[in-house]
DNA sequence: TAGTGGTCTAGACCACTGT
DNA sequence: CAGTGGTCTAGACCACTAG
């Protein structure tokens, strides 16, 4: 299938600006300018630029035109979005990271579960507990919790590698979202036990509700790690 | 100025979802129905539909229609959100939130400032470090630097109420974005002295960039919190 | 005053979903 | 198959900015 229009066009523009051949502080061609030049309508522009803008490359400014904006001075390549779905796998590269399956159960949903992931008492849930590795180095704590009932025939085989390649390419699941809170902690027992904590090193966590397309809640989890291992990230672009 | 008609559409179907006339879980009316019933064209009702799915209260799926979404079981009223312009004192309403200035002095930017805000060696720069206080308890300690030339005639006196408030309604400037890293960290000296943390007590960090719609960076600032008091959350929509 | 982006329309074709 | 949302067009009017 091919791409839509807005959003080769959108590409070829992105492409520009990173390229300078729009500069930085400048002002792109308007958009009936390049509306003639790619061959498309105005409304098409408008809506390759509302993305291109919420990317954070570019302001608009009726009655004065686009700018390009510069480069973010504190974001750095190894930056870790706060809001990104592709596990740690895709993010750092299969090859890059391992898994010890720390604990794998079956159990009845909780009442606190029943509550976090919309389940019944009876539907089972899974008790993952992983210790993620970067370069066989303890990075990531992920305790993971999942309905069953979404999440069919998990193996360990599976939880060594990638359970989000799992949903994404076995169960042709789509994520429609998720709800992240970030936190500061004093370690635990097992922050000690398996990310080599010291018993008064401060922890960052991220607890997530992920949920599919369908509006079920397919995860809760934490993943912890040290504070000095990992920060997130948040672009915000204003939009009043 | 009128509301444009895709906000107002927006804002009625926002209405109906909240108070259940559109249930969670359910189908809403297709969008020529709506457009029918709001005396618009389709393409302001789909217009409207974009912007609540990008709040994560609906679904929309070609061929199947528009779902509304569930509530998320973990968000509760006290969620501070990690993309956010508004400054402590409106998120907590002005009488709640008082300031005491520790520092508030002015000088050359310094090498790691000159990157930071994109600015010169001769720019002055405000330093200014404060202690929010919510409900007169020690709450956030902001360490803020902005450059002179964007933010004239600061005083103590503002300082001790809403530089926000100063640079939105006096200085009629709008922000375009902002670029933060979320961290955990050891506390400081500062930490043990102001938030009245205990020496291995983990803080959590918001560190961050904001520029204005022009382009330009008005501030770099680190905000620091006991891991008890804050954390922060991230809202985060697929759209793939 | 001329040029910008924002909004809005009526109608069209498409890919996809369910029955 | 009929119905859904996604895309796209050509043209129009508006509010705003600049010189």
């Amino acid at each position: 299938m091919a791409k839509a229009k807005y959003q080769a066009v959108a590409d070829e523009i992105r492409k520009r600006i990173l390229s300078k051949i729009y500069p930085t502080k400048t002002l792109i061609p308007d958009q009936n300018t390049l509306a003639k030049e790619f061959g498309v309508s105005r409304m098409t522009v408008k809506k390759a630029l509302d993305g291109i803008a919420r990317e954070g490359l570019i302001y608009k400014q009726s009655g004065l035109g686009t700018y390009v904006l510069g480069d973010i001075s504190i974001k750095t390549a190894n930056d870790s979005p706060a809001d990104a779905f592709n596990g740690l796998t895709e993010q750092q590269g299969a090859e890059r990271v391992t898994s010890d399956v720390i604990d794998f159960s079956v159990a009845f949903a909780t009442k606190d579960l029943q509550a976090k992931l919309d389940i019944g008492a009876n539907d089972p849930v899974y008790n993952i507990l992983r210790l993620r590795r970067l370069e066989g180095e303890p990075f990531i704590l992920e305790h993971t919790f999942m309905p069953v009932k979404l999440v069919p025939d998990l193996t360990l085989s599976i939880l060594k590698s990638s359970i989000y390649d799992y949903i994404h390419h076995e169960l042709k699941l789509k994520f429609g979202g998720a709800y992240r809170k970030i936190h500061a902690s004093l370690p635990t027992e097992l922050d000690i036990a398996h990310l080599n904590a010291t018993a008064t090193e401060p922890i960052l966590e991220v607890e997530q509700i992920v949920w599919l397309t369908t509006g079920q809640n397919i995860e809760y989890s934490t993943s912890r790690n040290l504070f000095n291992k990992r920060s997130y990230t948040v672009l915000d672009i204003n939009n009043i």
